[in-house]
DNA sequence: AAGGCGGGGGCCATTACTTCA
DNA sequence: CATGAAGTAATGGCCCCCGCC
């Protein structure tokens, strides 16, 4: 046989393992190739070999080998067997037979004992040191596929764990977006509850108080969240526009108060409900923002009329706050 | 008993060769 | 027909173990 009859030996016996077709077409070959070894074939067939060779291959033929028999003849191991074999000295790839019968043996334990060594040698008509070789480079082979798999195994494990971090963290986006959404509607409601306690309010005093409210509802969050350490409002410190002081201190006009008369939600809603429980603030404040905007130490400016509540801060500070009603 | 030495085997990186698209 | 990629047999170096002296 030459050279090109020859077929890929662990790549051939894949293929044959998965019923591919071969990139061989020779008769020898494929007639070697029809042999499936028998299960009980494995283990306790040669007196050495975990597998026996000769009679997987040829039937239990003694006569020896399918394609080694004139090995005896040249100790080399690469005597011209009719033809099959190359010249000595060139590599020459095992035969689909011969590395089907390795791997069976290589399944059953693949490390090599001296002994076993010969007797695979021996037959299948190779060297003792081709065996040795194959046994080699198959474990080489085998680890570099057991790393493979190992490797895919974790990618999927990586994969796995940061999809669920991503949802994780989308859900998170989404609550925080919620909760955005709920303390807007908590002030709408809090300067509802703010108008009945002023005897006059014009409309310069309105547009004025709408604008220091974000930043005392963002005050007595604060205040709250320093008590509570709640991660639910680690987004105040994300959201600037609730802070007028970029320092983060609060106004020294957010002084304890009575005020509790300040949300509408019912104590029940409050009490069993976390969001709005943690999304109102203290009462006191709003009340006490009262004392100060009508009993400040200050005399008031001329301009300012002496019921009017600016706080201080001129209307232009703060012209993205709307009236809600 | 301790140490040097040589042989054998495994592992690893690399080379050489073969086969195929 | 030439060529590059892939697969694999084979080589060489290094290390460890074991038996012998």
């Amino acid at each position: 046989m030459a050279a090109g009859g020859e077929i890929r030996g662990s790549s051939s016996v894949t293929a044959l393992l998965r019923n591919e077709k071969l990139p061989c077409s020779s008769s020898e070959v494929l007639e070697s190739l029809l042999w499936i070894p028998k299960p009980s074939s494995v283990l306790h067939l040669g007196p050495k070999s975990l597998v026996n060779f000769s009679e997987n291959v040829n039937g239990g033929d003694t006569k020896g080998t399918l394609f080694f028999q004139s090995h005896d003849k040249e100790d080399n191991g690469y005597a011209d067997f009719d033809g099959c074999l190359n010249p000595p000295g060139k590599k020459r790839r095992l035969l689909a037979s011969q590395v089907l019968f390795l791997e069976k043996n290589f399944d059953v334990e693949n490390k090599l004992e001296p002994e076993r060594k010969l007797q695979l040698a021996k037959e299948l008509g190779l060297q003792p040191r081709q065996v040795a070789i194959w046994f080699q480079n198959r474990r080489a082979r085998f680890k570099s596929q057991r790393l493979e798999k190992e490797y895919d195994a974790l990618k999927a494990n990586y994969d796995k764990l940061k999809a669920d971090y991503d949802n994780l963290f989308t859900e998170k986006e989404a609550l925080k977006d919620q909760v955005l959404l709920l303390e807007d509607k908590l002030l709408l409601k809090t300067v509802v509850e703010l108008e009945p306690q002023k005897t006059i309010m014009d409309a310069e005093t309105k547009t004025t108080l709408s604008n220091l409210l974000p930043m005392v509802v963002a005050c007595c969050k604060q205040e709250d969240a320093s008590s509570a350490k709640s991660d639910v409002f680690d987004y105040a410190s994300d959201s600037p526009h609730y802070y007028n002081n970029t320092d983060g201190n609060h106004s020294s006009l957010m002084e304890p108060a009575d005020c509790s008369q300040v949300s509408d939600f019912s104590q029940d809603e409050e009490d069993n409900n976390p969001i709005i429980r943690n999304l109102l603030p203290p009462p006191p404040y709003f009340l006490k923002l009262e004392e100060d905007c009508y009993y400040n130490n200050d005399p008031p400016p001329a301009t300012t009329p002496i019921n009017s509540c600016n706080f201080g801060f001129s209307v232009e500070d703060h012209p993205l706050w709307s009236w809600p009603f």
